[in-house]
DNA sequence: AACCCGGGGAT
DNA sequence: ATCCCAGGGTT
């Protein structure tokens, strides 16, 4: 039996029903592709649900604020799909008429849509034979074949685009490619796959080999960087405070923030108040109180961020302050609607 | 080729 | 604590 075969007829038997299988509406399939990037199904759904509901068309989201995009994105991660997905949707509505490009070339070309998404898309809604290779293809073909070249390297790269390519199924590209994707996250797992009952237990070369939990290779990443933010909670007495949008190419670019003080090393509180930059930035005789005694460890994946919240009742309102009812307009990053939630209820 | 970009769930 | 998720962009 050839493997599209065997591997689209555990599809059928297997899949989940996920919302954007019911369509082939490239608007809908490109927000659940950008989506999905680095995502879980579970964790973006709920998104995919609120986007459909606030952009039903490529035109509501072309004309929305990137405001109200980031904040709809607000939780997501990896903040820049957002701002390309706005981009992406004006360039569509305003230059193509509304109509997204209707093979792989012309999906690339997007922003925000690489090699997968353009696969993804093309083979989904236009059955065109090109081959995606996300996470889970890597696992599935590394162990398939038993291949230990490492999947995020150059060579790693093309050798599995090459591999899905010549296994893709020409007669079904949207079924095989899904199917492949769906394999590996429900049968061909990262941790404790079901090669018991697995279709291709007997041609499997990982399990032939033993070698199952060494496949796939991955090369390490850098280590975890700790950084160390002091925000600064101004609370005047005309219920305003002060936020700032983060720019340049650092985390959470376009989302807001309180005005923050970084500091290389951890400081005591006492340290901290004696800083130029932290007096000079609170004004003379402000009534100032540490929110958190023990620093907010907020973890991502290349960066430990220990954060203290400073009170800041300050003597002169400060200008170009927000009043405190609009701050849930604002995208803020997760670490600061955190602080949010639990301070809101008391003292806001 | 190496590095950066979030947040959360599973183990 | 570690891994990894329907990856892409920049340098």
């Amino acid at each position: 039996m050839v493997f599209s075969k065997v591997l689209i007829n555990w599809y059928l038997n297997n899949k989940r029903e996920l919302p954007w299988r019911k369509t082939r509406d490239p608007y809908k399939i490109w927000l659940s592709e950008i989506m999905l990037q680095q995502t879980r199904v579970e964790q973006g759904m709920p998104y995919y649900f609120r986007f459909n509901e606030a952009f039903p068309t490529v035109f509501d989201l072309a004309m929305a604020s990137q405001q109200e995009v980031l904040k709809l994105w607000q939780g997501l991660g990896y903040y820049s799909r957002a701002r390309n997905l706005h981009e992406t949707a004006k360039y569509v509505s305003d230059e193509l008429g509304g109509v997204f490009p209707e093979n792989f070339r012309g999906l690339l070309k997007l922003k925000g849509v690489g090699d997968y998404t353009a696969s993804a898309i093309a083979s989904i809604c236009y059955n065109e034979p090109v081959a995606v290779v996300d996470g889970n293809v890597y696992r599935v073909l590394a162990r398939y074949f038993g291949s230990a070249t490492p999947i995020n390297s150059s060579e790693g790269i093309k050798e599995f685009k090459v591999l899905a390519t010549e296994l893709l199924d020409e007669d079904n590209p949207s079924a095989f490619n899904q199917a492949l994707m769906e394999f590996g996250a429900l049968q061909c797992r990262p941790k404790n796959p079901l090669c018991a009952t697995c279709p291709f237990n007997s041609s499997c070369l990982a399990l032939k080999e033993n070698r199952i939990s060494k496949l796939p290779v991955k090369l390490k990443k850098g280590k975890i960087r700790h950084r160390y933010f002091n925000y600064l909670v101004f609370h005047s007495e005309e219920n305003t405070t002060l936020l700032n949008q983060r720019k340049g190419k650092g985390i959470w670019n376009g989302l807001y923030e309180f005005p923050l003080i970084e500091t290389e090393k951890q400081l005591t509180a006492a340290e901290f108040l004696m800083e130029e930059e932290f007096r000079e930035k609170t004004g003379k005789n402000a009534i100032i109180r540490l929110h958190n005694e023990k620093p907010v460890v907020h973890k991502l994946s290349h960066q430990h961020i220990y954060a203290r919240f400073w009170i800041i009742e300050p003597q002169k309102s400060p200008e170009n302050g927000i009043p405190v009812s609009k701050i849930a307009k604002y995208p803020v990053p997760v670490l600061i609607q955190n602080f949010l939630n639990e301070y809101e209820p008391a003292d806001y």
